[in-house]
Formats: structure tokens, C-alpha cells, sequence
RNA sequence: GCGGUCGUAGCUCAAUUGGAUAGAGCAACAGGCUACGAACUUGUAGGUUGGGGGUUCAAGUCCCUCCGACCGCACCA
């Protein structure tokens, strides 16, 4: 079931309809196309269109002029005139602000889709594969990964909630040097326990949470690793400690409300074969060939700047060969469209990933994201992170300083594409400044007045009670706010632009606060009051539902 | 050197993908609670959208060129 068209939308789509026949017996040698969008200022009405400057030029008059006539035709036709309550021509643009009893019918198919409305505008969309946030399983998760995590999570939440089938994805980069590189620190911790003149390797993880692990694993084995060899303890130590991780990683994901479908091990794609398979799909095709000793993918052959290295000379297979493997997976489960979530300093994958799904046979099925890099600031000083100089800020850290709800809201607000700057100090410092407070105040304000009504007039409030009260600009521009909710979740869904919902949550808060400022609530008068209650109620549950797709908690109090 | 992303108010960020006088929050200043939660609200101030050129009715947005920041350019992951 999905939302039923709406009344605002159905009378704009009358008023574009009419207003096209209109401009058509103005301007006969034209055909207008006539669309409305929501202007930039509230002063320019619920909707506008620029339709009078296209037709300017078969017109041979200024916009203005033909704006002009086709606004004298439209307020002297009777049709329009029980729809709109005001139209205006204004520097070419014309602008119509629709009667109240269209926006108190709107209102009442809100109240009567519940918590369906907005859900499934997109029912038809392709299955989608959305990985973001994997990392490597050698230390916990830091803090600029909590904005992919947050991005990519509200993103899922938000297809999902449009109907889309989705598959959230993270794989373990596990089958690399790196993960031997921590295996052989942790050992060293380990040895350290017995022997503190045991050598750190020089390139090793010197972070602290290294120890912590190793103590685990000497209470599960004891000394017996002292005296073997590395080949006997490194795969030992390298998948022991890849476990504990992983399992950290998973645990502050849960914590911070991210879950994942699949969490998929590098290594068992290898193991399965699976790497091997993508290799050979590409030979099959002629797109593979040897040069150097290794065998190469001619990814130019699909726009990427250079060919790529599968297998290196002495055998092994590049990560990259990974990639295949695990897109090539993706679309064997059955995704048409995949999403990569990236850190900033993977954009030189982009042109390798798309030449890798167009020579799998899904060319343009592949949008990769990066998440701009983030910068952390701490008293106004610049925070250094670097996993390997032992210099990290944790995503657990960042929570446990500042909360979820602040964390999610936080780094979903600006665009994916931008760069941010976080500062810590001032996050811990003046909570009330973060906007997400200011969202769930409305939430929770609405909770109160709920609690202080009287019950019959709350009763009389949820069963669809006469709107026609609710006149005040104020009220109006609330009830327009609601009514962009299919919009919006749209915008955000094809568009993967979380940062939309974290602007539309404050909007309607913003409405919220100054209708609440505007008017009263509980008055004497009974059917005001159930219709006020009325739209208390929808703006409730809407924020409500913008703030779980966002990931933050709707407070009933604070 | 080649390529990518970006540059918007003192700070952090928007701008519905080419539309109106470039908008919010925070910070600053000045007002508003003997009625439903003041974590709110009403105002004021703050800008040559890094500089310059071009495309058209219209450019923060598209093209060119400088300046600056970050990041890529492995048979690492």
C-alpha cells in the first residue's frame, strides 16, 4: 500500500492543467508545459512556476507581461477560483497560494495514512546492494568512519522506507598483509607479557587496544606459542585478533543502531573460490591478458586511466581481484543497482569499480559516494589520527562523549560530498547547541501537550475530527511542511542525500515551534482544540518517523 | 607533472540539480513567560559565493583560466 496522492497535490496538478489551457489560448503557436515547485521564500506562496518565461519568446513579450495576462485570466476562471486563495505574477514567476480547505483535506489524508504515509513512492525501484564502512579488521572503528556508518545507514533506512529492497554490505578486508602485519604486533604483545625486551615490529599497530586482545589470548592458550614458529602462530594470531575486532566493530555498529545483512570476509571469497571465478569470467571475455609476469584486466577498455593487475607474478591476486569477486557476488544474489560508500581516500577507485560492473555486463548499475574527509578539532587545535602512529579517535569514544542521537544527527547534516569539520570540544561542552536537541524538543513538547489535554478531546483528535478551524497561516505552512514527507524520502532515496532529512527535521520542528508560539492549543472552544490536537498528533508521528529513518530516539520527554 | 573532490556570513553547513532579494543554526546585539515545556519565540546586524573571463532572459550551479586546501596516481589494502 502506498501513500494515495494528496489533495494539495491533486488541486496544484488541476491549477497547472488549467493553467496550461489558459496559456495556450494566450499564446496559441505554444505548447506549455507547466510544473509547479515550492519557491525559495514563504512570502511567494505555497507553489510558483516560471512557465511565463519559456513562453516569453514564442510570445514576443517580456515575462512579466505574459505573467501578467495569464494571472488576469486564471482569477477570472471559476474553476480555479474554489482552488486557489490567492495568484500573483511577480517578476515573471507566477505564484498561487492554495484555499485552507485544500491544505485541511491534505491534512486529513495525512491523519488517515497513519504511519503509511510517505512509505513505498518507490515500490518498482531495482534491488539494491549498499556497502558502506568496511574497514580493515585491525583496529576499532574510528570516528570518521561513524559518518559513513550514519550516511549509509539513514540511506538504507530511508530506501526501505520507500519501498526498495535492499541488502546492506560490509566486507572484512582480511585476506592482505596488513591483517599479518597486526597479527605479528599482537604477538609481540604477547611476548612482551613474559619477555619485555621482545621486539615491536617497526611497522606495527602500536595502539593500545592491541594488549588487551593479547592477554586474551594467553589466557586461552597460555605460553604455548613462546617457542613455536611463525608459521604456526602468525595465521594463530592474524584470524584471533581479526575475530576479536570484527567482533568490536560489530558490537559499536549495533550500538550506534547500524545493522548489516552481509558481512563478508575477503578471505572467503578467496577460499570459496569465488576470486578465481571473477578472474576467469573476465578471461572468458578476452579481457584479460599477461604482461610482466602478471595477468591484467584491460579496464581502459571501459574508461578507467589504466589496466589493472588481477594476479601478481608470482601468483597471488591483487585486491583488486577481491573487488570483482565481491561485485560480481552482489549481483549473483540478486542486486540491479549497487551503492560503494567510500572514505576520501579512495576516489582513485571509482573509474577501476565502474570498468569492473560494465565489463561484468551491468554497465552504469554502480553509483560509488564518497563521504568527504572530516576533520577533527579539539579546542580549536588540529586532532592528528593515524591508526599506525597510535593516535585514534574512536567511533565508541565519540559516543560515549556525546551520545547517538547527537553522533547520527551530526554527520548526516552536511552533504555526503563535503567536507566537515567536527569539533569535539564543543560537542561535549554545549549539547544544547547540537539541532538534533531542537528536533526532539518538538517531539517532546507535543508528548507534553498530549499528557495535559483532556482525554476526550485527545480521543475526539485521533478520530479524523473536523479540520476546518485550522486557518492560521502558521497552521497552513505546518500542514504543507507534512505534506512534503513523500518528497523528501523520495529526494533523499534517488538522490542518496541523507543530509535532506536532517534539514527537513528542523524544518519541522521550525514550523512546529512557531505555530505552537502562535497559537493555543487547548482552548475553550472544543472543536479548535481537536483540531489543533489533530495536527499535534501527525506532526508528532512524521518527526517521529524522520528521526528513526535518521537513527536518533523520538523522546516522548527530555 | 597528470587526475579527482572542494572553496558560500566570524564559525559549522544549506541552496529542490540553470530560477526570484544566496538561506538556516551557532556566536553577537535588542525584545517576549500570572495560559498548553523559554531546550522556545520576535527582531537587528553580518556576503563582490576564492579572483578574472565566457555561455543566456536568468549562473553559487555549466565552460575556460589563475589562486588555495585536501586526496589519489602500487604486482599495498
Amino acid at each position: 500500500m502506498s501513500t494515495p496522492p494528496l489533495a494539495a497535490a491533486a488541486a496544484t496538478q488541476t491549477v497547472a492543467t488549467r493553467l496550461a489551457q489558459l496559456a495556450q489560448e494566450l499564446v496559441p503557436e505554444s505548447t506549455p508545459r507547466i510544473t509547479f515547485e515550492a519557491p525559495r521564500h514563504r512570502e511567494f506562496g505555497d507553489f510558483s512556476t516560471n512557465c511565463a518565461f519559456s513562453l516569453a519568446k514564442s510570445a514576443r513579450q517580456a515575462p512579466q507581461a505574459v505573467a501578467n495576462q495569464l494571472v488576469e485570466r486564471a482569477k477570472n476562471d471559476p474553476e480555479l477560483h474554489t482552488l486557489l486563495s490567492e495568484i500573483e505574477a511577480v517578476a515573471g514567476f507566477i505564484n498561487i497560494r492554495l484555499a485552507p480547505s485544500q491544505w485541511q483535506a491534505t491534512l486529513d489524508e495525512i491523519i488517515a495514512a497513519g504511519k503509511q504515509f510517505g512509505r513505498n513512492t518507490l515500490a518498482n525501484h531495482p534491488r539494491v546492494s549498499l556497502e558502506f564502512g568496511s574497514a580493515n579488521p585491525t583496529g576499532p572503528l574510528v570516528v570518521v568512519q561513524g559518518r559513513t556508518l550514519s550516511i549509509g545507514a539513514t540511506l538504507a533506512n530511508t530506501l526501505r522506507f520507500c519501498g526498495v529492497n535492499v541488502t546492506t554490505e560490509w566486507i572484512i578486508n582480511d585476506a592482505g598483509n596488513q591483517l599479518e602485519t597486526f597479527g605479528r604486533s599482537l604477538y609481540a604483545r604477547y611476548r612482551q607479557h613474559t619477555d619485555p625486551a621482545y621486539p615491536f615490529p617497526e611497522d606495527g599497530y602500536p595502539g593500545s587496544y592491541v594488549e588487551p586482545i593479547a592477554q586474551l589470548l594467553r589466557a586461552r592458550d597460555g605460553a604455548i606459542w613462546e617457542q613455536a614458529e611463525e608459521s604456526a602462530w602468525l595465521p594463530v594470531f592474524s584470524l584471533f585478533g581479526r575475530d576479536t575486532i570484527v567482533a568490536d566493530q560489530q558490537a559499536v555498529c549495533t550500538r550506534f543502531g547500524v545493522e548489516y545483512d552481509c558481512w563478508q570476509s575477503e578471505r572467503e571469497l578467496h577460499e570459496q573460490g569465488a576470486v578465481q571465478r571473477g578472474i576467469a569470467a573476465l578471461t572468458a571475455q578476452g579481457l584479460t591478458y599477461e604482461a610482466d609476469g602478471a595477468l591484467w584486466f584491460a579496464a581502459t577498455q571501459f574508461g578507467d586511466d589504466k589496466d589493472r593487475v588481477l594476479a601478481r607474478s608470482d601468483g597471488r591476486p591483487t585486491y583488486y581481484a577481491g573487488d570483482v569477486a565481491y561485485h560480481a557476488d552482489k549481483y549473483r544474489r540478486g542486486a540491479e543497482r549497487l551503492i560503494d560508500i567510500l572514505g576520501p581516500d579512495h576516489h582513485g577507485y571509482i573509474g577501476r569499480l565502474k570498468a569492473l560492473v560494465a565489463a561484468l555486463g551491468k554497465p552504469d548499475t554502480l553509483e560509488v559516494l564518497i563521504a568527504q574527509q572530516m576533520t577533527l578539532i579539539r579546542n580549536g587545535e588540529l586532532v592528528s589520527m593515524s591508526k599506525r602512529a597510535g593516535q585514534i579517535v574512536t567511533l565508541a569514544d565519540v559516543i560515549e562523549e556525546v551520545g547517538v542521537d547527537a553522533a547520527r544527527f551530526f554527520f548526516i547534516q552536511s552533504s555526503t560530498d563535503s567536507p566537515l569539520t567536527f569539533d569535539l570540544a564543543l560537542a561535549k561542552r554545549t549539547t544544547e547547541e547540537n539541532p538534533v536537541f531542537y528536533v526532539q524538543y518538538g517531539h517532546a513538547r507535543i508528548a507534553a501537550l498530549l499528557r495535559k489535554a483532556p482525554v476526550e478531546r485527545v480521543a475526539a483528535a485521533q478520530a479524523r475530527p473536523a479540520l476546518a478551524p485550522l486557518t492560521e497561516p502558521s497552521e497552513l505552512a505546518l500542514i504543507r511542511r507534512l505534506a512534503e514527507l513523500p518528497e523528501v524520502v523520495t529526494g533523499v532515496a534517488l538522490h542518496n542525500a541523507p543530509h535532506r532529512l536532517a534539514k527537513y527535521a528542523r524544518d519541522i520542528a521550525t514550523d512546529f515551534h512557531q505555530c505552537y508560539a502562535h497559537t493555543r492549543v487547548l482552548t475553550d472552544d472544543n472543536p479548535t482544540t481537536e483540531a489543533r490536537l489533530a495536527l499535534a498528533i501527525a506532526t508528532k508521528g512524521i518527526l517521529a518517523t524522520v528521526l528513526t529513518l535518521a537513527g536518533v530516539s523520538a523522546p516522548e520527554q527530555m
